[in-house]
Order: C-alpha cells, then structure tokens, then sequence
DNA sequence: TTCAATATGATCTATTTCGATATACATAGT
DNA sequence: ACTATGTATATCGAAATAGATCATATTGAA
C-alpha cells in the first residue's frame, strides 16, 4: 500500500532534478557565454551551428537544416537570410529540384566555421575538465536516447488535452 | 607520433555528438512540444517552469528565479510582468528591503503549476519507456555536473578572444 | 550627515523568433 | 493541357528576447 504508481513512478523530481529542465538550464548558460563572444561576428548560437554543420557536411537543403537544428523552418529560413546577407553562405536554387534550395558555405564562411569550432573545443574542454572520456561518451548516448524517446506532436496533442479558460477542450 | 594531443582530445566530435548541440536540440524539440500545448493558458516553456519552481519553493525573489532560469534578468522580469497581469502571481515588495520584489503565486497560479507539472509528466514518461531509472539518475548527475563545469563569462571572454573584421581584440 | 559604491528590478529599444500565410515549383489525376 | 494536391522555402506581423540604461534603495566610509 505504500507505492501503488507504476514503472518509473518514483515520485515527481523536484524541477532542478528534472532532464528537461537541466538540458534548459545548461543551454541558457551557454547562450549566455558563447553570444557575446561571437556577437562581433555577427553570429549567435544558432547561426554559428548552422555554420559547423554546413562545414562539417557539406552544402545542404534548408529542410536538412532545419531538420538538424529541430528549430521551425521560418526561423531557419530568417538566419539562413542573415548568413547570406553577412557573406556567410549563399543560397542558390537546386538544379534538380527548382523548389529547393541548396545552402553554401562560402570562403569566408568556412573560416568563421573554425572559429566557431574553436568556441565550441573550449566549452566542451570545459566540460572535460569535470568528466572522464568515459561519462562523456556515456551522455553523449543517453541524450541521443533522450532525443529520439521524445514524442511527435501528434502524440504530445493527445496526451495532454489542455483547456482554456472557457474550459474548452483545443 | 600517432597521437600527439592531451587529455581528452580524442578528436573533435562531430556536431551532432556533441553534448552542447544534443542540449540544444532536445531542447528545441522541448519548445515545440510543449508550448502549442500551454499557449491556451498564456504560458511558454519559460513561464512554466517559473510557474512549477513557485510552487514548489514557494515565494522568491526575482534574483533567485533569475538564478535558477539562468535567463537574463530582463527576459525574466518581462515574463513575470507577463504572469502578473495574467493573474497567476503577485509582485510584492519585500519588507526587509525595499529593493526586492518577492513573487507569490496566485490561487489560480497554483492550479496552473498542477497542469504544468502533468505536462512535465508527460515528456518524462516518454523518456522513461527509452531509460531506465538507473540511467535516468546517472543522466541527471552527469547534466548537472555539466552545467557546474561551464566556465564563467570572465572565463569564457579570456579563452576566447574573437577578433572583429576589423582585425582588432575585443 | 553626506555621498559614493553597490544592489535590485523595471523599462526602453533594436533585434529575433515563430505561427500563419504566401509563393513557387512539382507531381498526379483526369 | 489543366486542375488538384503536395512540397520547399520565403515573407509578414505580433510577440518575445536581451543588452543598455534608468530609478530607487541600501550599505558603508569619511
């Protein structure tokens, strides 16, 4: 009669304990230490990502890209502008599909990439201060998990029917 | 002369392995879930989460919510305005010093908290059909050993010195 | 007491975000 | 060919974010 919850029920974590909320709280701080040092770039975190994938992959779509960063498409499509406007990337229309468009990095763009890459080997030196190469490639695989157990939308609307202040179900 | 570098450097991980990227993307995908599912009640992933921390440390400063949301003070006191006018906290001055502000939540803030928490529930049951408890408790510890180990921004400004297109330090 | 230094929040403002919608092209069905 | 439907990206506009600044309160030193 003491514990009648099931499974992983171990009693609601208090908020600092929580994944979602640690994973908040840890990418605040880093927009917070990595924006001012890249602002003089004209970059920001998203911008910056957005530059070591197209480093690290290549030229690729604006759905690939939006994909990648889990950000919605228009806020891509504005930063991709920027990066465009800032003679980061350039943007031309895919020759096998006219709908698409296929994202470069231009030469000056690969070179801010090293930069960004730079920024990011010192946070993650940071971190490695702290843990052993072991619990790094530990984290590593349980938030990969973490990310790809979180539900799809359609999923997340039917769990949790949510009423406004009419008390109608939306 | 296979391997000349210190440490940890086991070679730069790809972006999509890297703790910071995998944080921001969970969390990205986070703000997608959730906030279509809170925006009936006026609320966002960051106004949540204010919400949850008053109700269960009870009444608090703005400092100390500042502190935990790792947010900047301005984003904060905006979203606290914005919860105030919406009914779900008061904003009293302190007493002991006239400076600080101590917010409380409201009978209707406290019922929100409730909802916000069965939408906290939520996602972690969906992690937790992927982890174990065990992981999940090894997870949190290695989340919050990261979010000790970041550097402070004094730090942070003296590891990365980022040059302008001017060529000058900043 | 006076006044400088510091602390706490609110506000101002430029920029960014993101839902909704539009545009532009592609493909399929008739 | 012509319309319907689907898919890829851009644009619009209301709201949110965050750096800079302001207003006020407290503390402490001379």
């Amino acid at each position: 009669m003491q514990d009648e919850r099931a499974d992983h029920a171990t009693r609601r974590r208090p908020l600092r304990d929580r994944v979602s909320f640690l994973t908040h709280r840890i990418n605040a701080r880093l927009v917070q230490l990595c924006n001012p040092v890249i602002a003089p770039l004209k970059l920001d975190l998203y911008s910056s990502r957005i530059i070591v994938a197209l480093a690290e992959g290549g030229p690729m779509g604006v759905g690939a890209l939006v994909e990648l960063m889990a950000l919605p498409q228009s806020t891509v499509s504005h930063q991709l502008k920027r990066l465009d406007a800032d003679g980061y990337v350039r943007r031309d229309r895919s020759n096998a599909d006219n709908r698409a468009v296929v994202i470069t990095l231009t030469e000056r763009g690969m070179e801010v990439a090293e930069t960004c890459n730079r920024l990011s080997d010192t946070i993650i030196a940071s971190i490695g201060d702290e843990l052993s190469r072991e619990e790094l490639d530990q984290l590593t695989a349980l938030l990969q998990r973490v990310f790809d157990s979180l539900p799809s939308e359609a999923e997340m609307a039917a769990r949790m029917p949510v009423e406004d202040s009419a008390g109608q179900r939306r």
